[in-house]
RNA sequence: GUAUAAAGUCGCCUUAUCGUUUCGAUUUAUAUCGAGAAAGGAAAGUCCGGACACCAUAGUGAAUUGUAGCGGUUAACGACCGUCAUUACGUUUUUAACGUAAGAGGACAAGUGCAACAGAAAGCAAGUACAGGUAAUGCUGUAGUGAAACCAGGUAAACUCUACGAGGUGCAAUGUUACGUAUAUUGGAGUUCUAAGAAAUUAGAGUAGAGUUAGCGCUCAAAUCUUCAAGGGGUAAACAGCUAAAGUUAAUUAGUAAUAAUUGACGUAGAUAAAUGAUAAGGGUCACGCUUUAGCGUGAUACAGAAUCCGGCUUAUAGACUUUAUUUUAAA
RNA sequence: GGCCACGUAGUUCAAUUGGAUAGAAUGACAGAUUUCGGCUCUGUUGGUUGAAGGUUCGAGUCCUUCCGUGGUCA
């Protein structure tokens, strides 16, 4: 498994990121929430994942595209990890919280361990 | 050389690794390989003007609304260029001229409205003080009030008039496909029998069916049924529109200029919870400090992200460069 | 992405078609009343009218450009 991050692998359709919005379940490290769902999706890959920052925090469009190129640069490095054990398929929400830009290293490692915190739950199950 | 102001130009670079979008090839498919390209001067605000699309549309007038010295540029404009009145400041040889800057500026000799306070008076009128003048009188001048006054007064970024222009809605326009379902309403076609008639149709039966009843039955009866179309309700998917254009740039010619013409060169993003990136290393530029005139260390590297496409305007912007003007310093 | 609307004391609203010091209620503060508090009465306070230009003798009001807030569309 590669670190890709193609269209197929984003979340797009509207209604699904609505039904996420409604039922989804939440995991905070902070600054990053993950809202996820279990669900059959039409996608080849097994996640289905979208990226979001609050215009609240931040007003100009080239800091938001910044924090969400660094979220989602995030996510496809540390991809791998979550594939190797996972079975069902899923969507994935990831919220930007804080009100400040972090660097990527820091980022990095918060991503590391959100991912753990939600392999944990799933397999406690 | 320094500082300030105005106008204009540019607005970080290189390499490596891992990625995104597009096209092509291979493959059942995941995917793999190859190819080139990928954000701005404002992409922003949406303040104007167009292209393009759909809808509407005999003609004329009215209403509504925009513009407003004169001439030019342009596809077009409320933009741009030139120029004049006017205003402000400065200088001089001071009833004027020159320089710099501003310059939404048609008409109050068509009509209507408005002008606080002050003032006799800011209009369907009335008349103060002083002086002059008359047969006599606000008849004339000055003073005083005020932003404006014995005047065809002022005011149109007041209504209005004049001249010229403007159909409406916007790519979430619009077209095609896919998914999918309650059916109000309207129209067409179809579905029983008998009689009359050439036919349209009319009259009757009470069949299919509908309503009602526990049921028998009773009532209505081809529309309340079927089907097709319009219409209406929903879903939020795909494709086209979609990027080569009033294009960018250099030289020459015409013009005071905006700009135009000719020739040469270039071929310039196309996403849709929204790509154009992330990380690491090195370099450039600027500021500060240290040492010392060549290095070292630290910090900074702006404003800001295409969404149908162009022409303007407005606003934001670290730093660098060019030109012009002014000030001051040093040298010759 | 397109198209609209609205900004006045801390809050909710006024301001006669441009005319003076921008008002009212409520709030806040102080005093009176009360043993104390509330109610009530009296007084005081608080605004660069969202910002910057322009027209005018004079702008909350007219014009232009910005800033902020809200709405709408298939």
């Amino acid at each position: 498994m590669q670190f890709t991050y193609k269209k197929q692998e984003k979340l797009k359709s509207k209604k699904l990121i609505k039904l996420l919005f409604e039922n989804g379940k939440k995991i905070t490290v902070f600054p990053i929430m993950l809202l996820y769902l279990k669900i059959e999706h039409d996608s080849d890959y097994l996640i289905q994942a979208g990226v979001t920052v609050s215009k609240k925090n931040f007003k100009n469009a080239v800091d938001r595209n910044r924090i969400k190129r660094l979220l989602r640069e995030t996510y496809r490095l540390n991809k791998p990890f979550l594939y190797e054990k996972l079975e069902n398929k899923y969507i994935f929400m990831f919220i930007y919280l804080g009100k400040e830009e972090l660097k990527y290293q820091l980022l990095d490692t918060k991503m590391k361990e959100l991912m753990n915190r939600f392999t944990h739950k799933i397999t406690e199950k």
